[in-house]
DNA sequence: CGCCCATTTGACAGCTTTCAAATCGCGTGG
DNA sequence: CCACGCGATTTGAAAGCTGTCAAATGGGCG
C-alpha cells in the first residue's frame, strides 16, 4: 500500500488500525511522524522511572518489559512487549515516567517525540481515539495482572502468563499459540507474577509433569491448550481482540 | 462560573481541567453531555463483566469499586473510586466491559452514553486529550497495584493502600490525609491487596500496635504519616498529581 | 577449556491461609 | 428501652504454599 523502502512506522499504523480505521490522509500522517530508529542490546534501559517523559517507543523488533524497583531492591515487572507494540504511549501525556522500560533481548525501536504525538492527536481525532484505545487495552491487561497476582496460585499465575504470551505472539506474527518463544529468564517470570525464580522453576516443572506444556530452552510448546487455559482460568476477553480473531479460550 | 442549579457534570469538568485547560466553549460542551442521574444503594452493580459497554459513570457521591470474579469464586478488587472520579471512561471505546463496577456505599452517579463521549472527543481534541489523560492515570495506579500485590508483604500492601486512599480523599475534598473515612470491609481490603480478610485484620492491628494508624469504626487516623509512607514504600509520583499540590511522601 | 549466568535441587523457615468459634456493632422489632 | 439477628471484626490453632539460602548442574560464549 505504501511504496518504496517500507516506512518504519508501518507496524504502528497497523496497530492503530486494529482499533479505528483511518483514511489515507490519516495513515500518511501517522507514517510521517518524526522518529529516531535505535538498535540496542539486551538489558538496556530505554526509559527510567522518574525520567521526564520525552518520547514514546514503537518496538520494531525484539522484546522489552516495563518494571518498577521497590525500596528493598525487589523488582516488579508490569508488562512484556513484543514486535509492533507501542510502548509507553502514555508518555505523550504524562509528564514523568512512573516506571522503567528495559530491553529483554536486543531490540530495534523507533523513538517518537511526545510533542509530535500530541500534535497528531490534536489534528486528527480519529488517530487520537485509536491511540487512546491502545492505551486502554494496556490498562485492561494491567487489571488482569492485578487479579492474576492477587488471587491465583503459582501454577495458575504462570499458566495465565503463558496463555497471554501465546496469544499475543500469535497476533504479532512471531509464533503460534501452541509453540512460541518465551524470551525471559525464570527470575523475570517471577518478577512478573509475584513469585521467586526458584518457585517459578518448580512450578514450570509441575506444569510439564501435568502435561500442560513442554519446554526446550526458551521455547514453550503448549501440549494441551484447553487444559492450560483452564488451569490458568484464562479468558481472552481482557485482551479486547476483535471478534473475528476468535481467540477465545 | 456557571449559573443556576449547578449542573451535575461540574465534577467531571473539574477533573478534566486538572489535566488540560479548556476554553469556555469546551467547558460548556462537557457540561452539556447527555446523562442520567441515578441514586443506588450499597452493593449494587453498575456494570457487570461481559456487559456491552453502553455508558461511562461519573461518581457524584459515595464510593464504588471495580472487580473481577475468578472461576474459583474469589474476587479481586482492581480499584476504588470516590466523589468526582469518572469511572470506566474506557467503556467509551472498548466494546465490552472486562470487569464489574459495584457500589461500596449508597451512591449517586451520572451515566453518560458512550456515543456522546466519542462524539465529544471527536469534536474537541482538547477534551479528548483530557479524557485520555484521565485514563492514563488510572493505568498508572493499576501498575502500582501490580507492584503492590506482587512484591510487598501484608503490612506494606495495606499501608500503601491507606496512603493512596488518604491522598485521594484529600484531593477529592472528603477528608484529610491524616484522617479520613475508609468505607470498605476488611474482606474488601483483602480482595484489593491479595490477602484474606482475616489477615487484613491481624495486619491492621499490627499497624496500630506500631503506632502507624488508629481506627474507630471505618475512620482511619494516620498517627505518623512519614512512618506510614515509609512502611508502605509509598511515593505519590504514580498518582501524577500536579506538582503544585506537593503531596510527596 | 574455562567462566558466567541460568536452571535445578534440597532442606527448612515463615508468612498467609484455613476453618471455626467467639465477640462486637447496630438496626429492627417487641 | 431491651432483646434479637445478622454481618463484620477478632481470635486461635494448625496446615500449606512460597520464600530463603546454598550448593550443584548445565549451557553458551570467548
Amino acid at each position: 500500500m505504501f511504496d518504496a523502502k517500507t516506512p518504519p512506522l508501518i507496524p504502528m499504523l497497523q496497530k492503530l488500525q486494529l482499533w479505528v480505521s483511518l483514511n489515507e490522509i490519516e495513515q500518511e500522517a501517522v507514517l510521517a511522524l518524526p522518529h529516531a530508529i535505535k538498535t540496542v542490546q539486551a538489558s538496556t534501559y530505554i526509559v527510567k522511572e522518574g525520567d521526564r517523559a520525552t518520547h514514546c517507543c514503537l518496538l520494531i523488533s525484539g522484546y522489552v518489559f516495563r518494571s518498577k524497583i521497590l525500596v528493598d531492591g525487589s523488582r516488579s515487572i508490569l508488562s512484556f512487549h513484543m514486535q509492533g507494540d507501542v510502548v509507553d504511549l502514555q508518555n505523550a501525556l504524562l509528564g514523568t515516567s512512573d516506571h522503567n522500560v528495559q530491553t529483554l533481548t536486543p531490540a530495534t525501536v523507533a523513538l517518537i517525540p511526545r510533542e509530535a504525538i500530541i500534535a497528531l492527536a490534536h489534528k486528527y481525532p480519529n488517530i487520537a481515539l485509536a491511540m487512546w484505545h491502545d492505551t486502554l487495552i494496556d490498562a485492561s491487561i494491567f487489571r488482569e495482572w492485578i487479579a492474576n497476582t492477587g488471587r491465583r496460585n503459582a501454577l495458575a499465575r504462570l499458566a495465565h502468563l503463558l496463555c497471554e504470551f501465546a496469544l499475543r505472539s500469535e497476533i504479532a506474527g512471531i509464533g503460534k499459540r501452541t509453540a512460541y518463544e518465551l524470551p525471559m529468564t525464570q527470575e523475570q517470570l517471577g518478577d512478573a507474577s509475584g513469585l521467586t525464580g526458584v518457585h517459578v522453576n518448580r512450578t514450570l516443572q509441575a506444569m510439564q509433569a501435568e502435561g500442560l506444556i513442554a519446554r526446550t530452552k526458551r521455547t514453550v510448546v503448549v501440549v494441551d491448550w484447553t487444559k492450560l487455559a483452564r488451569a490458568a482460568d484464562f479468558n481472552a476477553d481482557y485482551l479486547h481482540l476483535r471478534t473475528e480473531t476468535n481467540l477465545a479460550a
